[in-house]
DNA sequence: AACTATTGATAACG
DNA sequence: TCGTTATCAATAGTT
């Protein structure tokens, strides 16, 4: 979308990089939000750039929630997927 | 988006709220995918349902760099959003 | 599971 | 980092 069509791979110019995080970021943040709101399931979604700036969406706001939710039964988790696993999953 | 606009509140048709969730599930990993790939950052993304399937996008394959990069700084994160700082972030 | 009309997200620019 | 705009992408309702 946008101007041009753009590959999905690491964008070099470093300034441009940094604009797209930006905005994608909140997009992201954003539809994480949604997803948990319509169809009424919990989303954990964590965010590390390159200065170990941490982002973190959860729609729990106890904290005890939270760990108990995502982090105690990530170790056994159903569905873990890679980029790859997406790629084939979305059919690009 | 799609042919109405929709209020972000539960869907309350169980069908319908089912539809959108999977539709809006690979939407969601497939941003998520996009974004790391793109900006080069670690993303994590935990989708819980109701009946526990737990579905997990990470960018990082490898599972003990995983759980460095996002269970172990979660404690100490920078930014946490619920709903609501999604909310006034994205100005809706 | 497909289709498609329509809204939403965003690449380039400022 | 943020606003604007042209354009592509995601998806709500339909079939």
């Amino acid at each position: 979308m946008g101007r041009n069509k753009i590959k999905i791979e690491k964008i070099k110019n470093n300034r441009l990089r940094q604009v797209t995080f930006y905005k994608r970021k909140k997009g992201l943040l954003k539809k994480a939000m949604e997803l948990s709101l319509l169809c009424d399931v919990k989303v954990f979604l964590c965010i590390v750039d390159k200065n170990d700036k941490t982002m973190i969406f959860s729609s729990e706001k106890n904290i005890q929630d939270l760990v108990n939710t995502f982090i105690v039964p990530f170790h056994n988790s159903r569905e873990l997927f890679t980029h790859d696993d997406v790629i084939l999953l979305i059919n690009i």
